[in-house]
RNA sequence: GCCGGCGUGGCGCAGCCCGGGAGCGCAAGCGACUUGUAAUCGCUAGGUCGUGGGUUCGAAUCCCACCGCCGGCUCCA
């Protein structure tokens, strides 16, 4: 008889052939037999560790996932009868399935193929798996396109162990799969379908497109209403939606996709992580340079970028001489040229350029996003051209500028990926294994956790990429470092060496916070629209509570703005509530309701952006205290009850 | 680029299915109130219904094309 040992230690012997669910707690939805994952049903053939896994563990949670994905296909096939499935794996925090069908789906039709799939769930149809060999599988699925694809190209994988093929089938339903799934459909139901969606089949923009449904399923219905909770706090987020209401930035129609305007809020705030980046790049030896926003095609036919990058270029314009001239996608052609104006010995070397350079990407109309994906943008750009010797050293300061920088934002604990060569590339294997080899020696020696991403390189070198999670989990990719040795091949780059010959320097192409268009769309929905006080458009506003008040408002507020802070005065002739609201909405720092005690007194009450209120705090303290908060880049909002002269009120809670 | 959805005053939306008065809320302007911590009341103005074409006696509404936006896919980083 085998003997089971399970994760207590404790050890049982069982009938042979027995289902390890048997041997299991009955809220297990699959079960782990020596490591792997199985079935409940599977039977116990020899001696194992045998260990339940549940919907909370992750394993179950993904199998639940499966399952459920399974049952909306055969919801969707029982309300359309001949459609053809394609996949549906579990996804993190859900599931997808792609089907080919003679209609289009709705919305409505969600609800619809929902309800069929609790009916489903309620019929408590178990899951039985079987094993067919491959004539048998094909035979099976005969009416089934994609599944006869996946069975005539599949290896060991995707529904097969070498020649034989299993199967799950509940209540003549059937779906090629390897498994493991729950028992029965009656372990399912809490889940929810999401949106519609087209996906290529495979993949594949040259293959059929199918119709792919989204869902979601969790283990308990708290989960769920957590899951759906995080969607909507995500949409609260969306920084599209935030910047129309905080009147940072728009995109008329008048200029085309992808272009936008900044509005003067929104300017303010940009303008503020730009001065914070120029100025910190000065400091750190960058040389600043500035370059124009169109080049002739020569250009662009020695730096390689007509012959790779083309079909992410504005068309090209022509003069009264036939003379094509290209906007530019990136700017290094033109920081080499920068370099090239002179001859440069190595005691120029490093020479990094940087400058806040505007670029224009004409980007496949589907793929645009709001800030996100724009086809005009500034990057925080820089070339530091530099010997093979110095290197490793330059990358390591871009690594620490780059951490610097981004916990300013409070974003710390990068994710690090290295990126090797892609398909599509210049320069030859030599080159791009030496250029590989110094960023990954810059990224031992800088102590940083990485993986590597096989071809997800720039066509012209490897690269470091930087992302960051921002303050709901979400991570976004940031910086990108990159090592090129075949720009300075190809514009034949030089320096004189110590050795009085001519030698050959290396770059690093580098962006830190990418493009500060996508830069702002993270922060925005990063804090939510609710900004660090040095990066608020409007820090101040100060509500006079009757008309005699607003004079004294504005003095106020112009003694704020000789401390560099941003202060208006909403001298509308509303009630105090509106005006609190008003600001509340803009998401203002802090207000300051100013009445007739508080011009007796000298002191403003003070209104935080997250609605405690303090009165009677003096208006100098509150001014040096602001000034001190906002010169210093602090994250956090002042203490105003250290404000207050000893015996003074205390908080009260809005 | 592909699949699907959408486009109505500055913003958020109804009207479209079933063709015939272009409406609501917020914001704005004016007036009354002089206001004490998330919406005081009243009045007024504001729209070639994304653009172009078609069907029709008549189009926001039906059809076609284009532009733009949204969700994905693909792409990009």
């Amino acid at each position: 008889m085998p003997k089971v040992t399970l994760p207590s230690g404790e050890q049982r012997e069982v009938e042979a052939g027995v289902p390890v669910g048997s041997a299991l707690p009955p809220d297990a939805v699959c079960a782990r037999v020596d490591g792997r994952l199985v079935d409940l049903s599977y039977p116990l053939a020899a001696d194992a560790a045998l260990e339940p896994v549940l919907a909370s563990d992750p394993d179950g949670l993904h199998v639940l996932r499966h399952s459920t994905a399974h049952v909306m296909a055969q919801a969707v096939c029982d309300l359309w009868p001949g459609a053809r499935y394609a996949i549906g794996p579990p996804i993190e925090d859900g599931f997808y399935y792609d089907f080919d069908l003679p209609v289009s789906l709705t919305p409505e039709d969600l609800e619809r193929i929902e309800a069929r799939m609790r009916e489903i769930a309620a019929a408590a149809q178990p899951f039985v798996r079987e094993e067919l060999s491959r004539e048998q599988a094909a035979a099976a699925f005969a009416d089934q396109p994609f599944k006869r694809e996946i069975i005539e190209t599949a290896e060991a994988a995707e529904g097969a162990l070498g020649e034989t093929f299993s199967v799950y089938r509940n209540d003549g339903w059937a779906d090629l799969c390897l498994g493991p799934h729950v028992p029965s459909t009656a372990r399912l139901g809490v889940f929810k379908l999401l949106s519609l969606a087209g996906a290529y089949w495979r993949g594949d923009e040259r293959r059929p497109q199918l119709q792919r449904i989204y869902g979601t399923a969790w283990a308990t219905e708290e989960d769920l209403a957590a899951h759906l909770h995080r969607l909507e706090e995500a949409e609260r987020r969306d920084h599209r939606r935030l910047g129309r209401q905080l009147d940072l930035f728009s995109f008329p129609d008048e200029l085309g996709a992808g272009l936008l305007v900044w509005h003067p809020r929104g300017g303010i705030f940009r303008k503020q992580i730009e001065d914070f980046v120029r100025e910190l790049h000065l400091e750190r030896g960058y040389a600043p340079v500035f370059t124009p926003h169109v080049a002739r095609s020569g250009l662009w036919e020695t730096s390689g970028h007509l012959a790779k990058y083309v079909e992410n270029m504005y068309p090209a314009m022509r003069d009264e001489n036939d003379v094509r001239y290209f906007v530019k996608p990136m700017n290094c052609p033109f920081h080499v040229l920068v370099y090239k104006s002179q001859t440069r010995s190595y005691r120029d070397l490093p020479m990094r350029l940087f400058e806040l350079g505007t670029i224009y990407r004409h980007e496949r109309a589907g793929t645009l996003h709001g800030l996100l994906r724009v086809r005009g943008g500034t990057q925080d750009d820089s070339h530091i051209v530099c010997t093979r010797e110095q290197l490793v050293d330059e990358i390591l300061r871009v690594f620490d500028l780059t951490l610097e920088i981004h916990r300013t934002f409070g974003f710390t604990d990068p994710i690090v990926n290295l990126s090797t060569k892609p398909g599509q590339a210049i320069g030859d294997e030599g080159m791009w294994a030496e250029a590989t080899e110094y960023l990954r020696m810059a990224l031992d020696r800088s102590g940083l956790a990485y993986t590597v991403a096989e071809g997800e390189g720039a066509f012209y070198g490897p690269k470091v990429d930087f992302h960051f999670r921002d303050a709901i989990g979400r991570l976004w990719q940031l910086t990108t470092v990159q090592c090129d040795f075949a720009l300075p091949e190809r514009f034949e780059m030089e320096y004189m060496g110590e050795d009085n010959e001519r030698h050959r320097p290396v770059m690093i192409h580098r962006a830190i916070l990418g493009t500060i268009e996508r830069f702002s769309g993270v922060l925005i929905e990063h804090y939510a629209g609710a900004f660090p006080l040095w990066l608020a458009p409007e820090q101040v506003r100060i509500v006079p509570v009757a008309d005699r008040h607003a004079e004294h408002a504005r003095t106020l507020a112009g003694r704020l703005a000789r401390s560099g802070l941003r202060a208006e005065v909403d001298d509308s002739r509303e009630t105090v509530p509106k005006k609190i609201r008003a600001a509340q909405l803009m998401k203002v720092n802090y207000t300051l309701v100013v009445g007739d005690r508080e011009i007796e007194a000298g002191t403003v009450a003070v209104r935080e952006r997250e609605g405690r209120e303090v009165r009677g705090v003096p208006f100098e303290a509150f001014a040096a205290a602001a000034e001190a908060e906002a010169r210093s880049r602090s994250l956090e909002p002042v203490d105003l009850a250290a404000l207050l002269p000893a015996a003074a009120p205390g908080i009260s809670e809005g």
